[in-house]
DNA sequence: CTGTATCCTTCTCGATACTG
DNA sequence: CAGTATCGAGAAGGATACAG
């Protein structure tokens, strides 16, 4: 497999060239490892699951009261997954009721701690997002008005002649279709 | 979409409060602003993009390029949901080919870092995961075929008896406690 | 309690075609 | 070049029922 994606150095149009300077050339492809596990453990249950575990076990029904709106289903398959990729490590208690703990590996904590830290920024800047979404929407909403605004100025002299007298070219293309 | 939820700091019903010695107990309701903007930031293509993304500015070409397998509609998307949350910046220069830079804005550069470290990490244990799948997939594996050996070993004499003497095996068990 | 199996809805996403 | 709009296939995920 060869970085097939040559990226050609002649650039398009107007582009200036940076020479790229950037040292973190990760393999992009979409097959590669790194963006398997990236979309593995970047998932939402998966985060959740995680970020919550910590060091202690969790029993399954204890994680499911815990993560609210995860189903059973979804519970299940997520810590298949993290069993299977060596960051919980599930262990039966063959007993009557049956139990099953559920617990970070030493690999799992450190991506636990990675995850914290995403969380963590999560919740630093959570007031800039939502800030920053009222502010977008608001602009967009200005936008439409403004549109609307010039659309009722320049449509109503225009609709109001081809109500009265349709012009055979409008008919033309209704015909058309 | 208002968020209007007014997150009471009770927990919902249910929820047993076990003591929680863990300081790190975030809004683990399912429509709290974490869990909507962990949702965002840890996309796919979210993440990727933010990971892509250092201090110049990109073209749209630019980083349909670069990341390999997205489809237009969804980088155009994409990068509309981090600029409606000031994570990029969208300059349009009103050029005759039109031309647009996206950057990460000085919220996004924060994020970019902590994303960085999540790509890192992916990086950096990529071996493990695949030795941890591997060897889960091999432990599975070897689970099917005893179980597959067991039940050929047993069922061949206890179906033959049951064929000929179905009233015995009802015996048989009994007995044998 | 801790799952597994099944069905069925929902929603994501890619392909395609068209616009400024 | 940089989108927008539309549509359909397919996957994700919830509900439910049942088993060990």
């Amino acid at each position: 497999m060869e970085v097939g994606t040559s990226k050609s150095p002649s650039n398009p149009a107007g582009t200036v060239d940076h020479g790229d300077p950037d040292p973190f050339q990760w393999d992009t492809r979409e097959d590669c490892q790194v963006r398997q596990i990236l979309d593995r453990v970047a998932d939402k249950w998966s985060l959740l699951v995680i970020a919550l575990l910590d060091g202690r076990c969790w029993r399954f029904t204890e994680l499911r009261r815990e993560i609210d709106g995860i189903s059973q289903r979804m519970l299940t398959v997520t810590l298949r997954q993290l069993e299977r990729d060596g960051l919980v490590k599930r262990t039966v208690h063959p007993v009557v009721p049956p139990r099953v703990d559920y617990e970070l590996t030493p690999l799992g904590r450190t991506l636990h701690t990675t995850i914290r830290s995403l969380v963590m920024w999560t919740e630093d800047h959570q007031g800039e997002i939502a800030a920053a979404r009222e502010a977008y929407d608001a602009a967009r909403e200005a936008e439409m008005a403004e549109r609307e605004a010039e659309a009722a100025a320049r449509k109503p002299e225009a609709a109001a002649r081809e109500a009265e007298a349709p012009t055979r070219e409008s008919e033309a293309a209704r015909r058309a279709r």
